[in-house]
DNA sequence: ATAGTTAGTTAGCAAAGCTAATAATATCGA
DNA sequence: TCGATATTATTAGCTTTGCTAACTAACTAT
């Protein structure tokens, strides 16, 4: 404990700055959504498919953090661009199951890329040091999200 | 999925996780919303009047990086609800000078601290590595987001 | 059997982003 | 100087994504 910075401000301004940074970082991936024809929200949902396998409407709105009639139409609009499947569930006639489908799988894999393409770039950029930093917090993040 | 990734795939998995951290932090923290009423656009904008001074609308929307008009009806609602103020610059008379009122900056103060609160307190929590981490990487990204 | 719960949908609203078009003012070049 | 071009901001109108409330269908438990 060499440097003392404020214990207790310095949470306060570390949450401000993780906080602006993330609202610009978005805005500004947000501007390559045009091109890809997937819209972020979309293209996260699809994403959670993709890599957590099929599952409930139910599910898929809490893993995205949002209410069901909002994931309700997102997953109506991928079904409709044939990007996703709903099928009734077996065991429960109430739940549906569903699945991303390989064009779906395609074009999400394609739309990340191009969305992630400049952030990617910069981190390349980055040295080893710099970009460990931003890989552990990524991690560090990931739980403090799903804490809650 | 490779679990020891290379230099190339690693600035790419580096860049899918900060993502989606982003994502999901801004939409766990938007829901203090509205209880602080002052919606995160608002809020953000308006942080800028604070710390950045007073400014025009052209310059404010490129902070925020917004189109004119988007920032023209944020900063209309703000006037109306006597946070900021709106007038003519001497020197150019088409240019608007903009510029936080006391009120505004008190609101600011209330309500960026009810929105950071849950997060401001997870830092806390956090260890002094973790905590470094985490300043160190709000640094690079408000780095990597002026950049480009 | 029926009362209550749970999964999903529909309808309707609000916020925040965009583009295109317009008004007012500045600036520049002939 | 004055007319053409730039710039600043606004208005109108559209889209996307979020929400709540109210509904149907299906499951569970008493």
């Amino acid at each position: 404990m060499k440097r003392s910075a404020g214990r207790a401000g310095d949470a306060h301004a570390i949450a401000e700055r993780i906080h602006a940074a993330a609202i610009r970082l978005l805005r500004r991936l947000r501007k390559t959504d045009a091109a890809s024809g997937l819209s972020g929200p979309k293209s996260s949902a699809l994403s959670v498919l993709v890599f957590g396998g099929p599952q409930t409407l139910k599910d898929l709105a809490a893993a995205e953090q949002v209410r069901a009639p909002t994931m309700s139409r997102l997953v109506a609009e991928l079904e409709g661009e044939g990007l996703a499947t709903k099928t009734a569930d077996k065991d429960d006639k109430r739940a549906l199951r569903i699945a991303a489908t390989a064009k779906g799988r395609a074009l999400l894999e394609a739309g990340r890329d191009r969305r992630l393409d400049v952030l990617t770039r910069q981190v390349e950029r980055l040295g080893g040091t710099e970009r460990k930093v931003l890989r552990r917090a990524g991690e560090i993040l990931a739980r403090l999200n799903k804490e809650g």
